[in-house]
DNA sequence: TCGGCACTTTAGGCGCACCTAATTATATAT
DNA sequence: ATATATAATTAGGTGCGCCTAAAGTGCCGA
């Protein structure tokens, strides 16, 4: 069983190297917070672990194997399980969900996953709306598009999004946007400028920065509702 | 704030020295499991924090501050609450609860320690019926003897059970002994002989030897019944 | 009151997860 | 093709939490 540290790490490389581009020493280090340097030790490790978590190549990142793959995604079972449960049972709000989760998600055992995903009827999505990788490993799919894809006119539902900063969490709630919700594009200004958008029967017309709508991912009226919250 | 290994070492010293008497090196390496070498050393440190968290005289064992003994009670208020969550709302077994409590209880915040008390209602009992600090520190109480110290023709309920022998747990649980359930003393055999008694309604007699009837602690029949489970 | 034993502390060491500084490899632009 | 900028690695160091082995204390019984 890895460290939490390798957790970590394992983690950080699913979320990096996850269209099979290869996670840089870098980019590892940006994301987890520590020094490239450290990040090289973590790496080595890794691979020279029997059975490796890990592909690495000296100067060219790291890709996981299947093994480091299906321990990410234990992980990230754990991590989104947990968000859903603090805002469903617990009724935290959901841009206080992930830094609890981020915690949570090493300290669990196997038991307590299994319990509180049948309390909450296996799910298969968070309350950001991303999925929750099932025990075998599969991933609830979902066909869906960047925010910033539509053109005026274009109606679609919220399907995830991205829960790195609770702020812009905090925003969107307060202006009604979460998964499931409904957005009809207006307008959309040249050169990456803001989209101009109104939200569920809210008449009012919202502005739309880029670091804002390239956060929300959107997928089709009228599919089928999996989403929760 | 405490490392983990700290606050375990608090939380040790709390239950040795609870009556006053002090901490020894040795009792605290044998609960923490650790070499009293590594005892000495943490007791060191912990002691020359600022504030220190305990009282400590080489050679003459350690004692909490008040400030220490905040922090062991806030630990036990974690402990004990998980404890209860899990079986309550989780459905664990009274005897699954201690090991996972012991990992969650490092990780949880404040958030999740409120929202808990919360969903639980301010409980003041876990589920060995252990009482469960309240956030000023103060203890919910109970007046309560030792099985042992019952004579025969006795009634009491079961007021606690100690926690840290989960299969004693599940024998318990068999033969329907748990807080809050009537015991009556038949038979107390000389020389810590074992005690023959019947549980709640269930007319066998049951032989408690020692070991098994020191872990459990009973009240007067009839006291309100405050507990959980 | 003094020897011996049990308990405790000191000394030194190890792995982990990080760090900084210095070095080396790769990719890019001329 | 080569110099240079950028990125990655190595080298060496820190604190933490533990360890073992060796040295020191305190206490009790003869």
């Amino acid at each position: 069983m890895p460290t939490e540290a390798e957790d970590n790490c394992l983690k950080a490389i699913y979320q990096l190297a996850g269209d099979g581009t290869r996670a840089t020493t870098a980019a590892l280090a940006d994301l987890l917070s520590i020094a490239p340097a450290s990040v090289t030790g973590m790496l080595k490790k890794l691979s020279h672990a029997d059975p490796p978590w890990i592909d690495y190549q000296k100067h060219h990142g790291a890709l996981l194997t299947s093994h480091g793959r299906t321990r990410a995604l234990e992980i990230i079972r754990h991590h989104r399980l947990i968000e859903l449960f603090l805002h469903r049972i617990l009724g935290y709000r959901w841009d206080e969900v992930h830094s609890e989760a981020e915690k949570l998600e090493h300290a669990i055992s196997e038991t307590f996953e299994d319990r509180i995903a049948a309390v909450l009827g296996d799910p298969d999505f968070d309350p950001h709306g991303h999925p929750i990788p099932r025990k075998d490993g599969t991933l609830p799919r979902r066909v869906d598009t960047g925010l910033v894809d539509l053109e005026p006119g274009d109606e679609a539902l919220v399907s995830r999004v991205s829960d790195h900063d609770p702020e812009m969490l905090q925003y969107l709630a307060s202006i009604g946007v979460g998964p499931g919700v409904r957005l009809r594009v207006l307008e959309r200004s040249p050169f990456d400028g803001p989209l101009m958008l109104q939200i569920g029967k809210d008449p009012t017309v919202r502005a739309f920065g880029m670091r804002l709508a390239s956060a929300i991912r959107v997928r089709e009226v009228g599919e089928e509702d999996t989403c929760p919250s």
